[in-house]
DNA sequence: CGAATTTTGGACTGGCCAATACAGAACAGG
DNA sequence: CCTGTTCTGTATTGGCCAGTCCAAAATTCG
C-alpha cells in the first residue's frame, strides 16, 4: 500500500555509481546525485538514507557487476591459465576504451576510491574494498596455479605473490589510462605484464 | 621593509604537501591547511593567494623532490640498466614502508591526484602532471635502452612501451600498498615486475 | 621618533553543503 | 469515497566552506 515509487531503485544506484565513479565521493554533491539519478532530494533520502549509504550501495553495485564478470571470465574452461589472463586483459582494455569513447569515467572506481579518505574513514567502505580485493586475489591465484600446472605460466614464483602482481598491473594500467596513455601504450603495458608470468 | 614573515615559505609548502597528500585536494579544507602549516588564514592567503594556488605549489614541491631523486638514481653510472631499476624499486619500497611507520600518507601524491577531478578541471595541475609523466617516461626509457644495450634487459620490446609498463607497475605497487599489501607482497610485486624486463 | 610598508590574528561574509520538515500527491484496502 | 500509508516537491535548516576585511603588530627607512 501507499504511493508507489516512480523510479527503479537499481537504476538509481547505477546512475549514482556513474556519478561517484566520475568524480569520487568527496567531489560529488547530493545535488549531483539528484541530477544523475533524476530523483528529487526527498526520494534520494527516503530511499537511501544518506550520501554515505548511497555511496556504499553504488560501490557494492560496481563491485558486484565488474568483479563478478572478471572472475567469471577467469573461471571459464577450455583455455590455458595464461590465455584466460590475456582474455581478462583484453576485456579490461576494451572496457577502458569504451568508457573513454562514451565520455564516461576513466579508470577503476575501486582504485579511485582506495585513494580517497573515505576508504579509511568509513569502515563499511573499507570492508567492501577488502572483501573485493580478497576475492580478486583468490581468483587470480587460482588461475595462476592452473597456468603453472598446464605449463602456460612458466614462472615458478609463489602464486599468492603473482596474484598481487597481477592485481598491481591491472591497477597500474588504469592509472596509466587516467594519465592519458593511448590504446597502444595500454596494450604494451598488458602484454609486458603477461611476459613476467610466461617466465 | 615592512613586517618580516614569521615562517619559512618552503616549510609551509612542505607541510601543505603532506596534508594534501594524505587527504587529497577535495577533502582538505583551508582550516586543515592552517593547522598543518601552523599559519593563520591571513598568512596563508597573503602568501599563497588561494587553495588552488597552494595545491599547485604543494604538488610541484612533491614532484620536484620525488621525481628528481628517482631520476637521479636512474642516471647513476656504475651498474647495469636492470640493476638501476631494481635499485629504484628498492627505494620506492623503502619509502613506502617508512611513510607507513611514520603514520604518514600512503601511496603516491601524483597517483592520488590523477584519480581526483582537479587533475582535469585545473589546467595548471594537468600540466604539472603531464610534464612529470613525460619526464619519468623519458628517464625510464633511457635506462631501459641502456639495459638493452648492456644485456641486463633481455626483452626486445619497444623501449617506450616498456617505460609505460614500468610506470604502471610502480603506480600499481602504490595502489597495492594503499590496499593494505604487506612488505612481502610489495617485494613480490616489484620482483615480478622486473621479471618482465629480464625477458 | 615617526611615516611607510608588510604581516598577522580574529571577526566576518555569502554560498554551498548534507540533511530535514512538511504539505500535498498517489496509491491500496475497506 | 474515505482512511491509512508511502512517496515526492519545495522550502528550510544549521554548519562548514573558501575567501575577505580590518585593525593591531612588527619591521625599515628617514
Amino acid at each position: 500500500m501507499g504511493r508507489p515509487r516512480q523510479f527503479d531503485e537499481r537504476q538509481a544506484v547505477a546512475a549514482a555509481c556513474q556519478a561517484f565513479w566520475a568524480k569520487g565521493y568527496e567531489a560529488t554533491s547530493t545535488q549531483d546525485l539528484c541530477e544523475a539519478t533524476g530523483l528529487g532530494r526527498s526520494s534520494v533520502y527516503n530511499t537511501f538514507t544518506s550520501k554515505d549509504h548511497l555511496f556504499r550501495r553504488a560501490l557494492a553495485h560496481y563491485i558486484d557487476t565488474m568483479t563478478a564478470r572478471q572472475v567469471a571470465l577467469l573461471e571459464e574452461e577450455g583455455s590455458s591459465g595464461l590465455e584466460r589472463i590475456r582474455a581478462l586483459f583484453a576485456m579490461l582494455l576494451e572496457g577502458e576504451m569504451e568508457n573513454r569513447e562514451l565520455g564516461r569515467a576513466a579508470g577503476c572506481f575501486t582504485v579511485n576510491t582506495l585513494t580517497e579518505p573515505v576508504s579509511e574513514t568509513d569502515p563499511e567502505v573499507a570492508r567492501l574494498l577488502a572483501k573485493d580485493l580478497e576475492r580478486r586475489l583468490g581468483s587470480f591465484r587460482a588461475v595462476i596455479e592452473e597456468g603453472q600446472r598446464d605449463g602456460s605460466i612458466g614462472s615458478s614464483r609463489d602464486s599468492a605473490g603473482l596474484a598481487w602482481y597481477l592485481s598491481s598491473v591491472i591497477a597500474g594500467m588504469r592509472i596509466a589510462s587516467q594519465a592519458g596513455a593511448d590504446r597502444t601504450a595500454l596494450e604494451q603495458i598488458m602484454a609486458t605484464g603477461a611476459d613476467a608470468l610466461g617466465r
